[in-house]
DNA sequence: TGTACATCAGTGAACGCGCGTTCACTGATGTAC
DNA sequence: TGTACATCAGTGAACGCGCGTTCACTGATGTAC
């Protein structure tokens, strides 16, 4: 069960994992410890042996979470200079993306939930400049101000083509979205 | 105690708005029955007259929250024919509406939540139409497009604000917000 | 290389607490006469 | 108008349950000799 010569490591980096996606799919309070733990393939207990509390561990995950969408929008900016903008604008309002609540961005997913949880907000403000820059290197026209704008663009579209009960409506939201960040 | 001729009516009406007040606040999940009926000014236990489970009283006050948002935007829509699209995108993204979450539009504080709530979804579905459909009667342009992409961009940048810790860097996504919903 | 001991990641039972819900009761209001 | 009874909104104690956290223990791995 364990790891030859790690004594253990990697099982911190799996119950990281673990909580970030069950924390986007059903939201930090609906979700236990004890969830966490049998999801990483591990009994409750041991989880103090790698954090002092729940709340840590929600801090790390989600900023961890956070970093890996920043990294990925850097990573695009980097090699699509031309066309990085449309990739990430495209790839973020797909309804793979929405659907995909827990794999997706956490911003999205838990962006009320975490201003209201001081510990997680360093981990979120530091993403949010993460992915501006991120944009900003590959936008349009006034690039820190468009960057800006359609950040708030795609993470309002998420938000509400997942609130809404009617596809159409979602697909309406996501579309408008869509042409609104090419404009 | 008890408004004469009413046997306790208007109670239900508080314990509603004391809901929608508190789950905006906190998040639904951090409001127990407890504190919405002592903030209604009443003990817990009294709550079952009222309503079945506290999912029911999170589906109607919900539902109240944004039924009251849009039919603000409507009479703004509707008195405003001009400038009410202006009007509305300034209010939204109005410093004080971004902190005064307790009392602002609920799809920004609560979005990701609702899309957890099967209950609860109905309501947000028909409210995103209401501001929708206001929205697109000032909205410039391809105006129900315009309106649709608007929303998603008022809501994310209520989230996005609300989230980070920097006011700076609230300020910055609030501001490219407007400029967008202007442009 | 082999043996004895130390370490510590992980186990699982137990804890106290707060939550959603239930229920027997109260007492102010409404109704019947 | 006054009295007796019925109603039912609201009270507050109690319930079971799940959560975050603690802790004595286990047993595989690493280290010393």
């Amino acid at each position: 069960m364990r790891e030859a010569g790690q004594r253990g490591a990697g099982t911190r980096a799996r119950i990281i994992e673990a909580a970030g996606r069950l924390f986007r799919e059903r939201g930090i309070d609906a979700v236990g410890v004890d969830a966490v733990m049998h999801e990483a393939g591990l009994t409750h207990g041991g989880f103090y042996t790698h954090f002092p509390s729940k709340e840590a561990l929600v801090a790390e995950a989600t900023a961890a979470a956070l970093a890996r969408s920043a990294a990925r929008w850097e990573a695009v900016a980097r090699e699509h200079p031309e066309d990085g903008y449309a990739r990430i604008v495209e790839s973020y309002l797909d309804p793979a993306h929405v659907a995909g609540l827990e794999r997706g961005c956490l911003l999205a997913a838990l962006g009320p939930e975490m201003a209201r949880r001081p510990a997680a907000r360093p981990g979120v403000t530091a993403a949010i400049r993460a992915m501006l820059a991120a944009l900003a290197r590959c936008a349009p026209g006034q690039r820190r101000e468009r960057a800006a704008a359609t950040l708030c663009t795609l993470v309002g579209a998420a938000v509400l083509a997942r609130a809404s009960d009617d596809p159409a409506l979602s697909a309406e939201l996501l579309q408008a979205a869509r042409a609104a960040a090419r404009r």
